[in-house]
DNA sequence: GATGAATGAGCTTTCATTCAT
DNA sequence: AATGAATGAAAGCTCATTCAT
């Protein structure tokens, strides 16, 4: 193996690294909150280094908002691909929804706290939805099946869109708070109920 | 008329002033980008004077959530008051957040990007939501009475209030980002029916 | 004596401070070279203070370069303004620019070291000859009267100005990096000589 | 051919790439807002082995001005060869200086904006004018000749060579400034005789 | 010779907050 | 109540230079 390739993965993997730190943190203490220099001393590389791989604080937080979506965006689109009703469809969505907020939790939270609340930050780069495109084009796929097999009712896009993500990020928010009397998978069916019956044909 | 009352009724005249200046401002570039200066500066009044009446950028930004709490609870107590049916109780709700929305963008924004979002200026003083109880104990009251009424299905609250909250703040969020393709009031009818259908009994 | 006339007194009095410090170590040290805790440090105040007297690095050396702009001028103004001979003017002229070399050697030193040498730093806010405007004007003031009255040849102003300015600058960097086996103001005669008779009518 | 030759000249072909890349650059932007890795990536080369031709960034404009000298000492040294009248020999180098500044503007920029303006750069290598000797050389037997020849006044040489360079050097920066309101060029003949008239013999 | 990741000191600038007046 | 100059810690970012490969 050359060495050539050798320092490319090493360099693709401390990238990752990043990445993954910046997550965390900015997802716990927020964009403002979190320095560049916290980002790179919990690696332990230094801060001159992580600017030879992100050429800004907004970059970094932009890059990492288009690989949570496209993370989410793969998990859907399985469900997307499946024969399932759209009953079934709708429970796997909202699982891996919280699933996703109960393992990775930073990754929701980003979402909500980051991305969705400092659109300063994303507006260069990041404009109207092209950095989260994968994850709402399955959402978007989800709802078009649905539509065309006449199980869901055919309504304007973003009101559906809306009750969705609104109500699940709604959720994560609560339970994030600790105000939820019960664990967020308790939830799933009477979410998803909910939500069968507001989207379904009458 | 005492020049003491005067004197009290100013300050009470300043210190709206200086809410009303500061929730525009924190709504529309976010608590950390906008400075206490910049406040002050926009008020016409010193930053020292300042902080005559709000010991803390924390404190401010406390305060106002309290009173756009206050401000909401008060519109749904008077849909809470009245002998409508919850269908409709429902299209009157989703009605005035919405209106708040167009006519008062800032109460809305200031709600989900910066009391939602930041969760550690609220943390010491606002513990829970103790900060916007106000608004929360009206939006229980609802779904009490409705549940009373054997109109809404029995289902654990917060499920509900994640439902109708996150669907709300969500479109509100999208209607901001303008990508919604109509009028947010459009929508009004669309949601109503998604939210009593999900949460009706069966 | 209002304490608000005692104020602005004080802040203007510190204004100076800054400009004739910040002057003496641009000059001594270039731009780029001299920074603002630097600056700050030498007169015994916060750099933070120093930023609420001047918004960034830029302004302050652009505030600095009109002030000596406006001494030059006024000083040339008072040749222009007497009834001299042009021959007598021109001594007087090179007099005052070798004076100041001598005696606020900073002056010259930053409008040759850091003015005219580093463009960018003065291309917003000194585009053209802005900022050094009441200097130049007294220099074409002396040009043309000289041409009106018969003194000198009607040429171009720029090839005139050139030789004028170019020359002087050159004897005081020649002086400054001490080269010139003698005193500067020894060669006053020489040179005064010299620009007239490049100037005069043939 | 041997390899080792090949090698030897390979090596100062870079050599030169670099001191032209870099010339141009510090040129243009001035020496310390242009950086090493700029150079190099310019080049296509890394900054590692950059660093193997040139230990410093010092170095670097160091050994650039030597080029420059040496380029115009030798471009004067024809005309000190020359038979030529003074009249004729002032008028060759004010044409080969403009020429100079039209063709390659960068190594006249460099002169004045980075060699005469950033004395620090210079100070370790540099002292006096021992990088600029084979110019200023010239100069001096240019002035010396006429001298000898009865053609030119005798006095202090550096009065005509402040007189000479400033003049010159002016006249390229108000070109540069793009505040001549005529060609370079066209200045030629007034500047020559200017020039000559402040030099020769009464 | 060649690469480019890595360092780390240092820069400009910001801002919540204080305090003498 | 009111002013705004002053503080100072800390932020984001840069870059000459080094060194393992």
């Amino acid at each position: 193996m050359s060495s050539t390739t050798e320092r490319v993965d090493r360099k693709a993997k401390k990238r990752e690294k990043i990445v993954r730190t910046a997550l965390k943190l900015f997802a716990k203490q927020g964009f403002y909150t979190t320095t560049i220099p916290e980002i790179a001393g919990k690696i332990g590389m230094s801060v001159g280094n992580l600017y030879n791989y992100f050429s800004s604080k907004e970059i970094l937080a932009q890059e990492i908002i288009r690989e949570i979506s496209a993370y989410l965006g793969s998990r859907i689109r399985e469900v997307n691909d499946s024969d399932l009703h759209v009953r079934e469809k709708i429970r796997r969505i909202v699982s891996i929804y919280f699933e996703t907020a109960r393992n990775e939790p930073e990754m929701i939270d980003f979402f909500l706290r980051v991305y969705l609340s400092n659109r300063e930050v994303f507006h260069e780069g990041c404009e109207g939805m092209i950095c989260v495109n994968e994850f709402v084009t399955e959402i978007m796929i989800f709802f078009d099946d649905g539509v065309a097999n006449g199980e869901l009712k055919n309504q304007d896009f973003f009101s559906a869109f809306g009750l969705f993500m609104g109500y699940l990020g709604g959720m994560v928010f609560l339970n994030g708070e600790r105000i939820l009397p019960r664990r967020l998978e308790s939830y799933i069916d009477d979410i998803s109920e909910n939500i069968y019956n507001a989207l379904k044909v009458p």
